[in-house]
DNA sequence: TCTGAAAAGCCATTAGC
DNA sequence: GCTAATGGCTTTTCAGA
């Protein structure tokens, strides 16, 4: 379990990993040295897995964003794993989910333009071992966009 | 456009964001004050927008993630207005989309169990304005988590 | 064991070139 | 873009509650 003093100091460096253990400590009523060493502990306890920029889609060129449901032509460990591998291995894939329901795996994926769009989803998904059955859901708007857990 | 140098930044902020201007310059070939100076800029043009800390989920108690595909009743400008100003207001929800496809959004969601998850889909998904449909998808396994998007 | 205070070293930031 | 200088921050040490 984490402690309330904690979930305060996760919840403010889930949202701006850029300040400092001195105005962190004064918002959650702890020194600066106090506030450090319970972010390190974090740390070594893999609560706060690492740090990183979030940038923003359009300015890196990515305009098309889109979620792909595939089927496998069978559950077996060798197929699943051979799928994985192949979808981890692609950049093109940002996220990939094994989950319950109608397909076996939701990625989630980021093309340049319908043109890369159309590369990405012809040749680089179904492309991937045992695909059978694709279906994309293109994203027409971003109504809520990735900012972290609650941690309350 | 975003020069090469630039991206080479960005991409080495993007894994770790708490790495010093001078380390990444020196991987990049840039004495520490010219790479925090670019670093600088990618802020201030919204290439960068911000910096935060990478949670683990299950240790902050989340061990339920699903994906929901829900539709509304009708596509005007109200109803959807509507959905998407209560759906953004959830702490449950994660993110949420609008898409093309069956169905009208797709979200995804979190949960500390499965008496959690059993409270969200039944009681929160449902009880968003307007909606008629809702089908959840369980993940049962993350393949490949957000690792932030290639910039190359 | 956790805290706060102080010291040392590193880093961000700015100025000058 | 680089070097140099400054101020702030991280990080460690140490003593007290």
């Amino acid at each position: 379990m984490i402690e309330a003093t904690d979930r305060k100091i996760l919840s403010a460096l889930q949202m701006d990993s850029r300040r400092s253990a001195a105005s962190i400590g004064e918002t959650v009523g702890l020194s600066a040295s106090a506030c450090h060493r319970r972010i390190r502990l974090l740390e070594d306890r893999g609560v706060i897995e690492g740090y990183g920029a979030r940038l923003n889609a359009e300015a890196l060129g990515y305009t098309v964003t889109f979620f792909v449901e595939v089927s496998l032509e069978g559950q077996s460990e060798a197929i699943l794993g051979a799928f994985e591998g192949a979808a981890d291995a692609r950049p093109e894939v940002l996220e990939c989910y094994l989950t319950t329901g109608n397909a076996d795996y939701v990625l989630k994926v980021a093309a340049l333009d319908t043109e890369d769009f159309e590369r990405i989803h012809r040749r680089v998904i179904s492309g991937l071992p045992h695909v059978t059955r694709i279906q994309s859901s293109l994203v027409m708007k971003t109504v809520k966009r990735w900012r972290g857990y609650p941690v309350r």
